[in-house]
RNA sequence: GGAGAGAUGCCAGAGCGGACGAAUGGGGCGGCCUCGAAAGCCGUUGUGGGUUUCGGCUCACCGUGGGUUCGAAUCCCACUCUCUCCGCCA
C-alpha cells in the first residue's frame, strides 16, 4: 500500500507513475480528498479531546477540594463534548476505512527504470543466456511425456488425488524436485537467512504484500480457520516484518524460503494446463531482501543475478525479460522475467513459447 | 476440547478509577572520578499521527477490538497469544 503521504506532497509524480502502468487515475483525487478530510476531522477530534482531558482533570481537582457543584457543572459540559466526540470519531473512522480500501487498490508505481509500454508485447528481452541455444532441436518431446515415460511424473494420480492441474512426483522426479530447491538455498546460503515458515497464513499476511483484498480468487482459502494457503514464499516472509520497525543499520535484511505455493488460477482454465505449465501447487525457493529506498534497484539487481546465476549451474538457456509499466503486475515497481525455454505445442516446430521464472 | 494463570517501556517488574506516558531495578547513552578500567556518583533514555511563527503545542498507544465513566493501564464484554494441568492425537 501506498503512503498517503506520497500523495500528499507528490501527487502529480505518482500519477505520473501510474499512467505509466495504465491505471485509471481517476480514484487518487478522491483518495486525497478523502486524505484531507481525515486529518481534518483528526484535528478537529484531537482538539475535542484535549478539552475533555482537561475538564476531567478539574473535575479532579474540584472533588478533592470538595466542591461538588461546580464539579458537576464540569461534567455535565464534558459529557455533552463527549458525545460529540463520539459522532466526530466515527465519522473518523468511516473515512480512514474508506480512504485505506481505496489506497489498497491503488497499484505500486512503477521504477524508473522500467521500460516504458502498454502491455505483454512491449517488454523487453534483455539478453538470451544459456551454453546451447538450439533449444529446439532437442526438445521436439514436451516435458510431460518424457516426465510420465521416465516414471517422474504421475498426472493420473495427480488428478486422482487433488484434481487437474496437481501432480504427484516420483522417483527420481521426487528427488529432482529436492534437489532443485536444496541447490537454490545453498547457493545464497551466503547472504541469506534461510526461513522455514508457515505456509498456512492470516488474512492480515495476505494484506501486506498486496496479494488480498485485490487477488482474493487466485488464492486457497480455509474458511473453518479463516487462513489462506500461501501462493508464495514472499507472503510469509514480507509479513515477518510487518508492524516491525526496522534499524536502517541492519539493512538490507536478506532472507529465503523454500514453501510449497498454492494457487487457485482462476479464470485460466484451459491456458497452458499440460503437465507442469502451470498448476496449483507447486515447490519454489524465494529470496526477499527487506532494503532501503536507495539499497533497492541494487539489491533487486542483485537478486536476479543469484537467480540467473543458479539457471546457469543447471547449464539451461534462458532469457530475461525487463517487464515494461504495462505489464508489470500491482505490488511491483520493477520486474525482471527469467524465462526458460519449454516446448509447449506438441510436435510442431511453430511458436513455441516461454515459460518464466519472474524476479520482482 | 476442558480447567486455571498471565500479557505493562530495550529487559525485569510495580500500578487495580483522578497530576500515570507510567514507580523501582537492570541495560543503553552522556558526564564526573581514573594513567586506564572496575566500582561509585550525576544526568539522560518509547513509538506513531496532526500542527507549528521550528520553541513548541496537541492527540493516540499499557496484547487486540468494543463498552461503562466527567475521567480507564486500572472496571465490564469479546477475541488473540503465552504458560500450567487434564483429555485427544492422523
Amino acid at each position: 500500500m501506498l503512503d498517503v503521504k506520497r500523495l500528499r506532497t507528490d501527487l502529480a509524480a505518482v500519477q505520473a507513475g501510474l499512467l505509466r502502468k495504465g491505471v485509471d487515475i481517476d480514484d487518487l483525487t478522491r483518495v486525497v480528498a478523502l486524505d484531507e478530510q481525515r486529518r481534518e476531522l483528526g484535528e478537529r477530534l484531537d482538539e475535542m479531546r484535549a478539552r475533555i482531558k482537561d475538564l476531567s482533570r478539574q473535575v479532579g481537582d474540584l472533588r478533592r477540594r470538595g466542591e461538588p457543584d461546580e464539579a458537576e457543572a464540569l461534567m455535565a459540559e464534558s459529557r455533552r463534548l463527549g458525545e460529540a466526540e463520539r459522532d466526530l470519531s466515527a465519522r473518523a473512522d468511516e473515512v480512514a476505512g474508506d480512504l485505506r480500501d481505496l489506497l489498497l487498490g491503488v497499484p505500486n508505481e512503477p521504477a524508473d527504470e522500467a521500460p516504458e509500454g502498454a502491455g505483454e508485447s512491449d517488454n523487453v528481452i534483455t539478453r538470451v543466456e544459456g551454453a546451447d541455444r538450439r533449444w529446439e532441436e532437442y526438445q521436439r518431446v514436451p516435458h510431460w511425456e518424457i516426465g510420465e515415460s521416465l516414471g517422474l511424473l504421475d498426472l493420473e494420480r495427480g488428478a486422482k488425488l487433488s484434481g487437474s492441474m496437481f501432480v504427484v512426483y516420483r522417483g527420481a522426479g521426487a528427488r529432482l524436485v529436492r534437489a532443485l530447491c536444496q541447490l537454490a538455498l545453498d547457493r545464497n546460503l551466503d547472504a541469506f537467512e534461510e526461513i522455514r515458515p508457515p505456509t498456512l497464513v492470516r488474512t492480515e499476511t495476505m494484506i501486506s504484500t498486496g496479494h488480498l483484498p485485490k487477488f482474493a480468487d487466485d488464492a486457497y482459502h480455509l474458511e473453518r480457520d479463516d487462513l489462506w494457503a500461501v501462493p508464495t514464499a514472499e507472503v510469509p516472509l514480507t509479513s515477518m516484518a510487518r508492524d516491525e520497525i526496522l534499524d536502517e543499520a541492519d539493512l538490507p535484511v536478506r532472507l529465503m524460503a523454500h514453501t510449497s505455493c498454492f494457487r487457485r488460477e482462476a479464470g485460466s482454465a484451459g491456458r497452458d494446463t499440460r503437465g507442469l505449465l502451470r498448476v496449483h501447487e507447486f515447490d519454489k525457493v524465494e529470496i526477499l531482501a527487506y532494503t532501503t529506498p536507495e539499497q533497492a534497484a541494487a539489491t533487486h539487481l542483485d537478486l536476479v543475478a543469484r537467480a540467473e546465476a543458479c539457471l546457469v549451474a543447471l547449464g539451461l538457456t534462458y532469457r530475461v525479460v525487463d517487464i515494461c509499466t504495462g505489464d508489470l503486475s500491482f505490488s511491483a515497481r520493477r520486474c525482471f522475467d527469467l524465462e526458460v525455454y519449454a516446448l509447449l505445442v506438441r510436435r510442431l516446430p511453430g511458436p513455441s513459447r516461454q515459460h518464466s521464472l519472474s524476479t520482482r
